[in-house]
DNA sequence: ATTTCACTTAAGTATTCCTTATCTGAGGTG
DNA sequence: CACCTCAGATAAGGAATACTTAAGTGAAAT
């Protein structure tokens, strides 16, 4: 009974029949004839000197010694197998899997699908939208955009792709009904609830505060995503403190329009993160040039515009 | 390039190989030839289809590939290690390892141990004395002894071993200068931390408002270990409000008195802990037998006291 | 210039692993 | 109740893998 590892093709083969609860299914999933299979299990219940499973003759269970190894055991070979994932990833230069909010999704990546596809044709993109926090070498993920202040990762490439900003955005029926900044006390506000965490805050308070303007008592339709809030301004439903990252595309198109040249800056900025030498994979660094070239127009709704920052209006 | 898993030995090469940054230790480790390991390497990267180390003649470095691949891989024979270990443990009947918080290790276990190897001569009892929650199949631990409200969890052979209640406890000399509980009004108070996060609390001001006796500033000497209360109680250093659990020891040998004859009596319990299916197992069986006999002199001390719930007088 | 060190390569061998074929025994079926 | 079926066990031979010894390579150290 040795401390030390068993022979893992043995490991694999109780790891497959634990999952399985079948000999035989579990050679089949691990192309061996059954009788193979339990050679393995027999090879590994002679390395710990006990038995793993209780044979019954029409079905197998595992023991207390079986019951210990085999959640480790899945844990162990999830892993290995993620690991290899990502390496083969690594050098896989025909697809890319990026990970970004939904409301990046939606408003940002989504548009510029088929314009990336027909620049880069040998290139598959994959897009994964979820706010969860991803590990590159669990997640089968090649580049995560995340929205947030900047922070140095260890092992993380990591680059600044939009600096934020937003402004009171509307559909341009409802510009005309509210010329001015001070209309604003009788329109009905959109609130989204996505960056209500983050400090100091880029809310409706603070542009008040930014547009000197008497602060409005918090009322409103309250979306948990930025792009429904964006869309529901589109629809008329009211006006949005809309970030110009997420809204560029309805503004070019005329859905919206950003009529007052007060903005709230913030140090939040969308950022492209990928492990740290994967920037110079191919299709990595063909989607960062991608990205900078398409965001590099967000600057044009910049002009006329005189800016606050966030942080001299915190409360 | 094949997207199931590579040759394990090969990976496992790989992994032995990444830790030591060199081959040739990674040889010395696995008790293979430097030539064996160099071909399981090769055999791996023939499988990626790409380098995972770059060879500088004096040493060798990873490649993008390797150091996505190199954690992963290390997660994954760390899990399939913990989880043979554990299975092991379950054939092994030599051994118990217990882990507990430091207060019942220190008061309780500790010096019950000879006791318990006297009678049990072929088992060699292991301590590990720590709050952090076991995982038993990660963590070499067989029993874990926890404090705390009653709870079921999956998976979780779970037993209560001692109902928990609370007195004033102080050494024989101070006892006989606060002969009233009304006399701890000027009473020098312990106070310990650990059990601060527990709702219902069983406090001094919990006590206080059981006893009747108006509620006391909250000051006096505060210990993070109920243990080290206990302790400085002994050494006269003022009135501890003494779990019968731990106190017990000292109470039997007259170090500590309880002369007041109102208990504090909460949910919380001690319970013992361990994987279901562990309990059949003898050494785990006769430490549990042990336990429980062991326990059963701490019902004497409930004679003579009254007992208020700390449900009852909860802030 | 020489040595040394770390890894590589080649050829042969040992071991592990897998297959085919046969066997066993309990549960389901007519 | 006999029979069949199904899941797994066992045996022996063969294929594939893994390892060893021995010789080789090239850059850094001396």
């Amino acid at each position: 009974m040795s401390d030390r590892l068993p022979p893992l093709t043995a490991l694999r083969a109780f790891d497959a029949a634990a999952r399985q609860m079948s000999f035989s299914k579990a050679a089949a999933e691990l192309n061996v004839t059954p009788a193979a299979l339990s050679f393995q299990i027999k090879s590994l219940e002679e390395h710990l000197e006990a038995p793993l499973f209780r044979r019954m003759n029409r079905a197998v269970e595992l023991t207390d010694a079986g019951r210990a190894l085999a959640p480790g055991a899945a844990d162990g070979f999830t892993a290995l197998s993620a690991a290899w994932r990502a390496a083969r990833r690594t050098v896989d230069q025909s697809t890319l899997t990026v990970t970004a909010g939904p409301a990046f999704t939606a408003k940002w990546l989504a548009p510029r699908l088929f314009p990336f596809a027909e620049e880069h044709p040998g290139i598959e993109l994959r897009f994964s939208a979820t706010l969860r926090i991803m590990d590159f070498t669990r997640d089968d993920v090649d580049v995560a955009i995340r929205f947030g202040f900047p922070r140095e990762e260890e092992g993380l490439f990591s680059r600044k792709i939009i600096d934020e900003w937003l402004t009171p955005m509307m559909s341009p029926a409802l510009a005309a009904q509210y010329p001015d900044p001070s209309d604003l006390a009788r329109a009905p506000l959109l609130h989204q609830d996505d960056t209500a965490g983050f400090k100091p805050a880029f809310d409706w308070a603070a542009w008040f505060r930014a547009a000197g303007l008497p602060p409005r008592f918090a009322s409103g339709t309250r979306f948990s995503q930025a792009d429904h809030a964006l869309d529901a301004a589109i629809a008329g439903g009211g006006v949005v403190l809309g970030r110009i990252s997420l809204a560029e595309g309805d503004l070019r198109e005329g859905r919206l329009v950003a009529p007052y040249k007060i903005g709230l800056r913030t140090e939040a900025q969308y950022r492209f993160v990928c492990p740290e030498g994967s920037e110079h994979r191919p299709q990595v660094r063909a989607f960062l040039d991608f990205l900078e070239t398409h965001t590099a127009a967000l600057k044009t709704y910049q002009e006329g515009m005189s800016f606050v920052d966030a942080a001299e209006v915190a409360e």
